[in-house]
DNA sequence: TCGAAAATATCACAGCTGTGATACAACGGA
DNA sequence: TCCGTTGTATCACAGCTGTGATATTTTCGA
């Protein structure tokens, strides 16, 4: 079997332990009866735990980014659309990043995970920054393109929308019976709007 | 000694315990040693490491609880304040669940390792619960006090100022170097101008 | 002063962890 | 066919974990 595909296989193993009991639960042995293996094989793809952790992490982030850079490029073309055209078009890119069906609900879960324990875990930091700033560089590009009126922060209003998606994905992964994914997506919408104002109706 | 200050000094352990390797590195033991005890000595005030745990989430919960229920009473009469005057005193009453010194970082980390360990644990689901609708309960009212323009949904803008603030907080505390707390406040008066506009100078 | 209660301390045990070492099977080119 | 590479599997070891049981010390009121 094709080595890259055991390594997505181990992986997804891991995913699924991550989902159900927690990263601190994801030993070497569970990812291995999870995935149906034992630990001899898992170390013949992955020498130590750490490397495993570190390319599960790292499978979660380009497979995120990929995503958002190829739906990034799609609309490269910005001047035929309206303004609130191009405001639906960063709602639906921003949506990227909320639990709004079972796989994003995953993802941000794992993900959450990863880099709260990157906190006290250094081989997981570079990574938890790299994809701390992949999102603000996504924000703010996204923020420009949208030509927010005179006067506004971009560098603020970044921060301030990074905030809100970092924070609307965690409480409806944690707390999915108070928030759900339809209120994230309409209090991202939302706040679009309060960056720009709608036209009156 | 007083078996209640006993017990404070195992929970002040456990959270530099946790601040400093994270929650699951707080075993008995790690605990112990901070406190300068052995595992019996901590055994005796908390039976199980669950009890112990639970403990120290229930006084951390408690704290910035009364914390803030003291802050909202001392400002009773509403009446007597202007708008402005009130969004301030709104802000600082937000900012305290913002890492903005020492202490209050402190509780935030601790406090967001807590509610992420909840999820898959279920001795502590009913807390991480209990602390989630009560920021709620508390931007509700806040929200209401304020007396937001028309308009304005009351329970969305509840869900978005949590989600700012939760996001703001865990950002603050897992990238430093990428936002520190002045940036945190300055984000929360700007959301909180974007609800009430000010008067144009 | 005595003695019970509270507090502190130590040991042992089973279970889990990562990892090193080693053995066994499968496969594919010379 | 042979042999080296790759993959699979198993064992052992030290270290950590929570917990039960037990021992020792300290405290403090009758």
């Amino acid at each position: 079997m094709d080595p890259a595909e055991r390594r997505r296989e181990v992986v997804d193993a891991l995913f699924r332990v991550v989902i159900r009991d927690g990263l601190e639960r994801a030993s070497l042995r569970t990812v291995a009866a999870e995935a149906r293996l034992n630990v001899g094989s898992v170390r013949h793809y992955f020498a130590t735990h750490e490397e495993l952790k570190r390319f599960a992490m790292r499978s979660m982030i380009d497979r995120v980014g990929s995503r958002l850079h190829a739906r990034a490029e799609a609309v490269g073309d910005a001047g035929t659309l309206t303004r609130e055209e191009r405001k639906e078009v960063a709602a639906s890119l921003f949506a990227e990043l909320l639990p709004l069906d079972e796989a994003r609900r995953a993802e941000v879960t794992v993900f959450l995970d990863f880099i709260t324990a990157a906190r006290t875990d250094p081989s997981l930091q570079d990574l938890a920054r790299e994809a701390a700033t992949g999102a603000r560089a996504l924000a703010r590009r996204v923020l420009t393109w949208l030509e927010l009126p005179a006067g506004v922060d971009v560098e603020l209003e970044c921060e301030r929308l990074t905030a809100l998606l970092d924070g609307l994905g965690m409480n409806a992964v944690l707390y999915p019976e108070l928030i759900g994914g339809e209120s994230c997506l309409e209090i991202l919408r939302t706040h679009l709007d309060t960056l720009i104002p709608p036209p009156p109706t």
